[in-house]
DNA sequence: GCCGTTTTCGGCCCGACTGTTTTCAGTCG
């Protein structure tokens, strides 16, 4: 049955294919509201058309594209999309990645000097000859040159999210075949980077052969690359390198660890082995003479013959995990369980989807203890941000609403938009009557390090300040961070009782891993916050997490995770005892 | 293309800013 995702994906590429054609945008945006609409959806709309449910009901979606998406759940391709697809060279979806090239400048290179690919595109901007096209100048020309080479940096790797469902989707199969007796991912999407290549995958199987053939048949699979006796390869439909290898039993601890990586993790690992008078490979830890094995069937027995406590893969990165593990030393880290808040959350009263009580049932539906309301302040008009007057009035509606979550904590907050002199967009007086105050600054991104970090300084010195949302404002494969003096910041953070964020949506994942580790290491305090939007945003916390894990957080570390009465008080930055008394 | 009607078309998100340009596209969320 075909997933909610890949439905909004092709619905976006409609629309960004339509701009391309210069079509009219609000026919444009309507295709990218359904998208939305799609990608927040939380039941699957294949499941809807099964139930012969009317998908017109749902918001964006009308007669067309509910045509279109009961053509494509039925196994057709969108007509739409086949159809724009042919418009429009695909190559053209490339361009308009490139930073200063939108839609109406890609088509003006295609149109004008043939260019249809980033490759094009590339060689037209060496041989010079954007700059006489009209709309165009020498410093455009320039600027190009330099985004081609940032997109394709970005395109060699996806963001680890967006090849979750396919990751979940493959294992649950793949363990599902007679015979299977173990599958498991490895890789730097077991690590939890930010981003990954390809995914690997591992097999322990009395038939290999049926483990391989499910993989290749499987109906995401575009093309076989290569397939044998111990390993296929295939390509699915979205782009994704999926490398599926047979293991037997004894060896699997050893192989899953090789593969894991990383490869400096590993270096480390068969330097200690030798040390040991031993050798590691991914068959298994061995004798220096090679003939009998020591361990490797699983990975701790592995570490433990090495005399290491086992090390979660999250840390197996060489940055002193290694010295940690033999040390005994290891952090014990976050996990999703150990939330209770999410200080950071959008309704539709500025740009989220979901109104206030369907928000506050969903956080509750999910367990969580605390949720704090954080709509846009005035200054982003494009997201409806709220003026005083607005949130005084929605602080009488988060009263109103108590009432449909009981067992929740709801927190009366503010996103505030940072200024580009480091003020912030509502005043003192209201921002000190609220719960929370979110800091976030999504303007004026470009300016000098010396005038980034004054500015972000003054907002983390503001007394009402609570957490710096998305601190650097990197965009995953979209958008470096800000230039900025990150250790001062995190020093004027750790004093003024503000948390650094990490922003869990996949986009963002703000701070990363490494600042974050940073930050703690400086004593400063990390909110691991959604950032929803819809109701269905608030499951991405798990994604903030692993990069918490990645940076070596444990709960304490992690404002998110106390009691709400530890919590309070860090937010009326009162003298913060701990949980553990 | 969707929506909603004061229903079969007209409006759709309320700009501000920047860089490059010389009137406007792209960016921000």
């Amino acid at each position: 049955m075909v997933r909610n995702a890949p439905l909004a994906d092709e619905l976006e590429e409609i629309g960004d294919l339509l701009e391309l054609q210069d079509a009219n945008p609000f026919r444009v945006r309507a295709w990218r509201n359904a998208a939305r609409t799609v990608a927040d959806l939380e039941r699957s709309v294949a499941s809807m058309v099964e139930a012969g449910e009317d998908l017109t009901d749902l918001p964006g979606v009308g007669k067309d594209i509910a045509a279109q998406l009961e053509a494509r759940v039925q196994g057709a391709s969108m007509p739409a999309l086949l159809e724009a697809r042919e418009a429009v060279p695909a190559g053209l979806l490339d361009v308009v990645r490139v930073p200063g090239v939108g839609p109406k400048k890609a088509r003006a290179l295609w149109k004008e000097l043939g260019v249809e690919s980033l490759d094009a595109l590339e060689a037209a901007a060496r041989e010079g000859r954007i700059e006489d096209l009209k709309g165009f100048g020498a410093k455009t020309q320039t600027r190009i040159e330099q985004g081609v080479e940032q997109v394709r940096r970005f395109q060699a790797r996806r963001r680890r999210a967006d090849a979750e469902a396919d990751v979940d989707d493959l294992l649950r199969v793949l363990r599902a075949v007679p015979g299977v007796e173990r599958c498991e991912v490895a890789g730097s999407y077991r690590r939890g980077r930010d981003t990954v290549g390809d995914v690997d995958l591992l097999v322990v199987a009395d038939d290999p052969a049926g483990a391989m053939a499910a993989l290749r048949d499987h109906p995401s699979v575009e093309r076989v690359i290569g397939s044998g006796e111990e390993k296929t390869s295939v390509l699915l439909t979205d782009g994704l390198q999926v490398d599926l290898r047979v293991v037997e039993a004894a060896a699997f601890g050893a192989a899953w660890l090789y593969f894991t990586g990383s490869k400096a993790h590993n270096v480390r690992l068969r330097g200690r082995a030798q040390d040991r008078d031993a050798r590691l490979n991914e068959y298994g830890l061995w004798t220096a003479d090679g003939d009998t094995r020591i361990a490797g069937a699983s990975e701790g027995e592995v570490y433990a013959a090495l005399d290491l406590s086992f090390v979660p893969p999250e840390l197996r990165e060489d940055r002193g995990e290694v010295e940690r593990a033999e040390r005994g030393t290891l952090p014990d880290l976050v996990t999703v369980d150990d939330v209770r808040a999410d200080l950071h959350a959008h309704t539709d009263w500025s740009d989220g989807q979901a109104d206030l009580e369907t928000m506050l049932r969903a956080a509750a539906d999910r367990g969580l203890e605390v949720l704090a309301i954080t709509d846009h302040g005035p200054t982003l008009r494009m997201t409806g941000g709220l003026d005083r007057d607005a949130l005084l009035r929605q602080a009488d509606a988060i009263d109103a609403a108590r009432d449909v979550a009981p067992g929740l904590t709801v927190l009366r907050g503010v996103e505030t938009d940072v200024l580009e002199d480091g003020r912030l967009d509502l005043d003192d007086e209201l921002l000190a009557g609220l719960d929370v105050v979110v800091a976030s600054v999504h303007t004026h991104l470009a300016l000098d390090a010396a005038a980034q970090t004054e500015r972000i300084l003054r907002a983390v010195r503001h007394p009402a300040v609570n957490v710096l949302g998305h601190p650097t404002g990197r965009l995953i494969n979209r958008r470096e961070g800000m230039a900025f003096d990150l250790h001062a910041v995190v020093e004027a953070a750790a004093e003024h009782g503000v948390a650094l964020e990490i922003n869990a949506h996949p986009a963002r994942l703000d701070l990363d891993d490494g600042a974050a580790r940073a930050a703690v290491a400086a004593g400063a305090k990390i909110a691991v916050n959604t950032d929803a939007h819809a109701t269905t945003d608030l499951d991405l916390l798990r994604h903030g997490i692993v990069q918490a894990r990645r940076a070596g957080l444990e709960a304490d570390d992690v404002v998110n995770t106390w009691s709400t009465a530890r919590l309070r008080a860090f937010l009326a930055k009162e003298t913060v005892g701990t949980d553990r008394g």
